[in-house]
DNA sequence: TTGTACGCGTTATCAA
DNA sequence: TTGATAACGCGTACAA
């Protein structure tokens, strides 16, 4: 209904100046505790609301932050920016969330668009590419601070909030390998994201240092979905001398392969021990309950938020490129527990 | 490094003024094609981007939007979000998220914080609360649209966005009739949100329509929670006559219940029935996997923005109240599939 | 302690 | 077709 009350109207009312009303506000020392109160109560009376677009323009914050990802809806990245949240809020920031839809062009876009309206920083998990390094680089070197959480791209002077991928590859080859399994295969994500890169090298690591010997055939190229895990195990079993046990870089992949071994009858985890990456949440509910590697994406989103603001914090100081590398915990369940199962 | 460029800067650079650069870059006809041009290619080579914040300032419009949830890495929720950017974010419009940690005080701050950063409007999914209808009323009074999305609160003048929840209670529960069950039960959430009485109405109302007798002892009041689930189907089993099948208005608590139906060898759907609410993901992935009446949370997120967008266009006409009510889908799976199951 | 004046980056109005 | 100027709402350096 009525117009937005600005401290203007507040001054006018008062018959004093727009300023001193500004410094009232503002806890500013100088001024007498008289107009202070009365502008306070005033302020409260007229229903005034601070604008902060114009306190925006003005000091060249906007105290919003921009947040991309793939896909706002996928467990992992939700909660990511859950934590964002949680840890940012207080400090009075606002979070701007952007999809790219796993497209390059699109997160090119995106982020224009977030540097157009003026974020304070951004934070993103990037989608696949192919060698398009550069199509980010530029938009890069601006002032404005990022952060990238999980999905990486090695720059030069752009902090890292990621997960130890290799160590959660290794724990989990090894973890199978503890369960007496002899014939472990890999399900691989094929882009260019180094995380999976990781993964397979943890995988190939736990193998060589526990004697058991690497078999290119034994790993599996596929996309995160249900139908490719499918396909993937029934090519696995169809080798002459089939793996005992897989672990898979994607949950999604999995299950597909799951289905495809129940469908064969399969016993999981007597006859065969899966581990997956990522803890979905459906995990857990799953009959049997499936293994999987934690990322803890709340915490990861918190550690990002923080990175951020350090970096905000040490304003004209030189630009700081921290990598913080979290744990990847492996969380057992009943897919790969052939050992002491209740 | 170094500052953005401003109109002021390209205007200097060929000598012409700020006012004639705008025009330029705002396809205003009053130009030469010249200037344009000139002005054009300049801005490109001198990598000049609009700060939104400025015209934001001027034209009182921000192209923001917030939307309120209580918790974004809840599978609805977020799926809701992914809708509204989606349908969004081609608008032109940022899509600002909070959470208010199902907290009403919190909500309400959230809001007033929304309103001070300017947005155009704000989508929101409400709290909890206990009969404290009056604390959002005052806000809500503001020119800023509001739309609600699935949990709705009965105010005079806003718009919203729910699915039929009756229908959906309905539909489930002459589901679990047309299956043979004789004795259905309810899981029934007990807050203030009408969404959970229309399910129970629904159920009601099948029930009755079916010639069975409604029974209070069979709904159980609980909370969204897997442990809530398991000591309401523990109580419900100790009944001296149990029920015979489950329709529950969610389907974390269903899960529970599920458990621990499995823990006394109570095969499901031959011995007993369950349909659950929301078709969380995991419910798919389940063994039985679980029916569940499907909310559409992306559809709602879309529609919810395309009010919005209508309430835009609309502008300074009449307050729209506009109530959209999507249809609840229940999807049959096997915890539900006594007949033919295959 | 308070007022005056300016600038943040843009667009719109009016005049030239 | 272009220029000059005001305005959006706020905070602050400077002057009083």
């Amino acid at each position: 209904m009525s117009k937005k009350t600005t401290i203007y109207d507040i001054a006018k009312e008062l018959q004093i100046t727009a300023a001193t009303v500004s410094r009232a506000l503002n806890n500013n020392p100088r001024i007498s505790k008289n107009t202070r109160e009365l502008v306070l109560e005033t302020a409260s009376r007229m229903n005034y609301k601070q604008n902060r677009l114009a306190l925006a323009l003005k000091s060249g914050k906007s105290n919003n932050v921009g947040v991309v990802v793939p896909y706002i809806n996928r467990s992992f990245f939700s909660s990511v920016i859950r934590g964002i949240e949680d840890e940012l809020y207080p400090k009075g920031y606002h979070v701007i969330i952007s999809q790219t839809h796993e497209d390059k062009e699109r997160e090119l876009k995106i982020i224009q668009n977030l540097l157009n309206a003026q974020v304070d920083g951004i934070l993103i998990s990037t989608s696949y590419s192919n060698d398009e390094k550069d199509k980010l680089e530029p938009v890069l070197k601006k002032t404005t601070p990022f952060i990238f959480f999980d999905r990486k791209l090695n720059f030069p002077d752009i902090s890292s909030v990621t997960i130890d991928d290799f160590q959660g590859g290794f724990d989990a080859t090894k973890h199978l390998i503890d369960q007496g399994c002899k014939r472990i295969a890999h399900f691989y994500v094929n882009n260019d994201l180094e995380l999976y890169q990781n993964r397979l090298d943890g995988y190939k690591s736990a193998l060589l240092e526990n004697g058991l010997e690497f078999k290119p055939e034994y790993v599996i190229s596929l996309k995160s979905d249900m139908e490719a895990g499918m396909k993937a195990a029934e090519r696995l079993m169809k080798l002459p001398l089939p793996p005992d046990a897989i672990f898979s870089s994607t949950d999604k992949g999995l299950l597909g392969a799951i289905k495809y071994l129940q469908s064969l009858s399969i016993n999981i985890p007597d006859d065969f021990c899966v581990v997956g990456f990522s803890n979905d949440p459906f995990t857990q509910f799953m009959e049997p309950s499936i293994s999987s590697v934690d990322q803890s994406p709340v915490e990861m989103g918190r550690m990002a938020a923080k990175v951020f603001l350090e970096q905000m914090a040490s304003e004209h100081a030189v630009k700081i490129n921290k990598e913080v590398i979290l744990p990847a915990n492996l969380i057992i369940r009943k897919s790969s527990s052939k050992i002491q199962k209740k």
